[in-house]
DNA sequence: AACAGTATCAACCGCGAGTAG
DNA sequence: ACTACTCGCGGTTGATACTGT
């Protein structure tokens, strides 16, 4: 959609950039550096004056974005987990393409990656069974089979870190039920969650012990500069940070699977395919690839 | 090894809301 | 009240990495 006084106002942002010699594209590490120097000298905000202060010759939203999605202490980066996958799926049926508000119960997550993460991963899945993404039928998909395996998958998780002490740390956190009924992830496994007929959610081959993996190892992800060829990671610049990834809390109360039954006719429907429901072929699987 | 197709994700764009002057 | 500016959000793009043939 083109808006004429938007286009008016890009042009002069625009020939602005070019008479500023503005820089686009790939950010690199003296500007990353420059611009982590500055914020940790005169903290975030005014993002325009920021630019021209730091000395970098970017646009403040460039700035912004760069700062937010990738240069802050605390972004986490790395596979995205089950737990986190659940609560995606879950945030996402309640509220859309809300990926700010989304990020908000993820913490370290960024709007930009969870929405990442659900065009590449999930909106695939719904491309491969030719539905639409916000079809009823595609969030009965998420809420009725997607989200009971992911528990299952996560309870299994849980039960086998549970004979490897080693792995479970803050990193491999399991549900646990708060106060409010509300659910948080923490170091305690817990039987809130309650579903049926888990005998073979654990069995698959693609359950790949690496999507459980520890945030530590998640974290060490390369940054392969494309400037400069240097392989860099943004916690690099820092010390570890201390970011509490044990209480991650749902706005909603506890979900109730046994109450979710496909009852729907389409759900039932014989012509469904076989394959249709095998979650380990759809959601997980891409997860690990 | 080379190429093509696909997946991923950092970065950009357009727009609306909020705010300062 | 109006205008200009800034900020933040959601959608989209494009470069690169990865995978399959």
């Amino acid at each position: 959609m083109v808006v004429k006084g938007r286009d008016i106002n890009n042009n002069n942002i625009r020939s602005e950039e070019e008479m500023m010699d503005l820089k686009r594209g790939p950010w690199t590490v003296d500007e990353d550096l420059s611009l982590i120097n500055y914020i940790a000298n005169h903290g975030e905000g005014r993002w325009n004056s920021l630019a021209c202060s730091a000395g970098l010759k970017r646009t403040g939203k460039s700035c912004r974005l760069r700062w937010l999605n990738y240069l802050r202490p605390d972004v986490r980066r790395g596979h995205i987990t089950l737990q986190e996958q659940l609560l995606i799926l879950q945030l996402h049926n309640q509220w859309g393409n809300r990926w700010s508000k989304i990020a908000q119960y993820l913490p370290g997550r960024t709007d930009n990656e969870i929405k990442n993460y659900w065009r590449t991963r999930i909106q695939k899945h719904a491309k491969h069974l030719k539905c639409d993404v916000n079809s009823k039928q595609f969030k009965d998909t998420m809420r009725y089979h997607w989200m009971p395996r992911l528990v299952e998958r996560i309870q299994s998780a849980a039960a086998t870190t549970t004979t490897m002490p080693t792995t479970v740390n803050k990193s491999s956190p399991t549900l646990s039920t708060t106060t409010n009924n509300a659910y948080t992830y923490s170091n305690n496994l817990s039987s809130n969650f309650e579903v049926g007929n888990s005998s073979s959610a654990a069995s698959s081959d693609t359950f790949g012990t690496h999507e459980v993996s520890p945030i530590s190892d998640l974290s060490t992800d390369y940054y392969n500069d494309p400037i400069s060829g240097n392989n860099h990671n943004p916690q690099d610049y820092y010390q570890p940070s201390q970011v509490n990834y044990d209480c991650i809390t749902s706005p909603f109360g506890l979900f109730d699977y046994q109450a979710m039954e496909p009852n729907t006719p389409w759900i039932q429907s014989e012509d469904t395919p076989n394959n249709f429901w095998n979650v380990d072929n759809i959601i997980f699987y891409s997860s690990n690839s």
